[in-house]
DNA sequence: AGGGTTGGACAACCACGTTGTCGATATCCG
DNA sequence: CGGATATCGACAACGTGGTTGTCCAACCCT
């Protein structure tokens, strides 16, 4: 039934977090043991044009450092690389590699295989309706990812 | 529309972040700037009868030493208290004291506020489709709060 | 009595975020 | 042209909420 708001927060955080952890999980199986739900959301942004540290931070409301660190270990685990912008030398374009794109293949895949599985039980109206009702009370506020902790483990 | 499957994740976790941190901000101006969420989830749970750390950290699902940190921060903000257990002494049994239930009060009212503006903008049967639908969806897993940082700054 | 299990404490660590400061470039403007 | 100002990235310190692993004391069972 859930009558109470606390309930209806869980119930938001269950979904999220029950497609997400599926989607990392898989990716894990699917030779991506070092996927994490924060960059890949950062990768999706940097492929959309946020192409440095600040620009990064702005796009996701984070500040630059974090965002610097983001792209610090997407570097270290090859999704990514860096090199200085021959016309400003400030700043450093960063790129999504190969290996980046492939693994946002697999994870938009996964995803998508996952929302095929919720509208099989909600019916493809219902789930329809839940997104536009979902919408429709969050708004297009900017995204906002983060999350933290949620599955800092793999346990 | 939204049609990927990431998207349907981010407005899940939209909607929860929305809820949560409106309700942490709204504590913030009744007098609790301390409040996180965690806390308040943590507290619902001692309150329903998780009265020692490891028991806790089963409700949470989540480790004993997190737990016991929880319980820790709880106590030395005035909501929680604790006592060795006469007939275990190993055992230390936590009680929300009257702070701890004033909070969890306004908490859920507010809570409440926030669910009833979610029920006028979708309607009292949209709203109640919402939440079984994501029951549905999600099932009756544990809950997992947690979600770490999501809110940990003020801003 | 004596061994396994459980509760809590302590320490080290990880992931992700924050502020603050700094030097090096770019840009704007008098 | 040249100096003030803004922006970029780097580094450091810290906060929050998790995780393991280890340890001792207390409990329970045979």
């Amino acid at each position: 039934m859930s009558r109470s708001g606390a309930d209806l927060a869980l119930l938001l955080l269950g979904g999220y977090r029950k497609l997400v952890e599926a989607v990392v999980a898989e990716l894990e199986v699917r030779g991506y043991p070092d996927a994490r739900p924060v960059l890949e959301f950062a990768m999706r942004a940097i492929d959309a044009g946020a192409d440095s540290a600040s620009e990064l931070g702005r796009r996701l409301s984070v500040s630059k450092q974090a965002a610097a660190k983001t792209i610090a270990t997407l570097v270290e685990r090859g999704y990514v690389d860096t090199e200085v912008d021959p016309s400003d030398r400030r700043r450093k374009r960063v790129r999504v590699t190969d290996r980046g794109h492939a693994l946002m293949r697999e994870g938009e895949a996964i995803f998508d295989e996952l929302r095929d599985e919720w509208a099989r039980t909600l019916g493809a109206d219902g789930l329809a309706r839940l997104e536009r009702d979902l919408a429709a009370v969050v708004g297009d506020s900017p995204l906002r990812v983060e999350a933290a902790g949620w599955a800092a483990q793999e346990s």
